[in-house]
DNA sequence: ATCATTGCAAAAGATTTGCAAGGTC
DNA sequence: GACCTTGCAAATCTTTTGCAATGAT
């Protein structure tokens, strides 16, 4: 799935899996089926998804290429320590996004179809890091998430969630 | 507790207990000794506060004053419909804080203490108006939270969480 | 062979709900 | 008295954990 609209690239030189691969040997982890299992579907997309989409999204028990729910919610958080995911929550659920090789960015979120929409703003850093500076307070990162109605649902008022969403 | 540094008042015509009073007359509800304990409670600070720390603030059960926990989360809910309340998401869990008569403004959150610090930013708005525009979005709301480590604990690596967050 | 990892089952934490009893208008 | 609310208990939902079996190095 294609981003809503174009953000800057970032340089990267090697692959997730690769990196990840090097994450895990620099911790005497292991590279296991499982895990490889998971990257193959996370990067099969580009959407923002949580852990019953990537549930969803892989086989069932006893199916080759399935992967246990508690496997899942470990795997998910050595991804985002590896820095190939972005974790936020949204409605009380964790969700996630690519990170390794995709530029920072905030969001808009509809609503009404739930779907997410990414913006990069500079000024949105340069506010974000003054008003840090004012207060000495040493910034780790940020989340803005901006709530509304998108243009889509505005035209058709009674529209469902978009199908890309209910996957 | 006073706010972190001064954020622009809000004019307001009446107490949060009126303006609650009026709510519930105009929705046919009824105000009850647990709406009217709760707002005591929750107006008798400025913090933000989670549903534990409502509870722990209350008498406990048997006690004059006592709500129980589903009271309480019903009561939050209507509070946030009110329009008294504020509600946002961190670490998974839902926090508070006033809204009725108190300014919009965003958050820095320090990772090591767990304190929210307020700030207001026009230029902030200009910008979520702005993308919100080119994206033909219809805004109702937005949440910023910036991440970091506060001076305090910048300045004392080593201290625990401050004292006010523990109660 | 060693020791990380998995899947199962169960636990945990936060929040919600059905319902009978009680309180407010 | 009508009917909104409450408190209890139990359910839900999401995520986490203990542990024996399995798998990667």
């Amino acid at each position: 799935m294609k981003p809503e609209f174009t953000l800057k690239s970032v340089e990267v030189s090697l692959t997730p899996q690769r990196r990840f691969e090097e994450y895990l040997q620099s911790r005497g982890m292991r590279n296991t089926q499982q895990r490889r299992y998971l990257l193959d579907a996370i990067y099969a997309s580009h959407d923002h998804f949580d852990a019953d989409m990537l549930i969803d999204q892989l086989p069932s028990k006893g199916e080759k290429g399935y992967v246990s729910r508690p496997t899942i919610y470990r795997s998910l958080i050595e991804f985002v320590d590896a820095g190939l995911l972005r974790r936020f929550e949204l409605d009380g659920r964790a969700v996630y996004e690519h990170d390794y090789g995709y530029p920072q960015h905030d969001h808009l979120h509809c609503t009404r179809c739930d779907t997410l929409f990414e913006f990069q703003s500079e000024e949105l850093f340069a506010i974000r890091n003054q008003v840090a500076q004012d207060q000495n307070f040493r910034v780790s990162g940020h989340r803005l998430i901006i709530s509304g109605i998108c243009e889509r649902c505005n035209r058709a008022p009674r529209r469902q969630r978009r199908k890309q969403d209910l996957i």
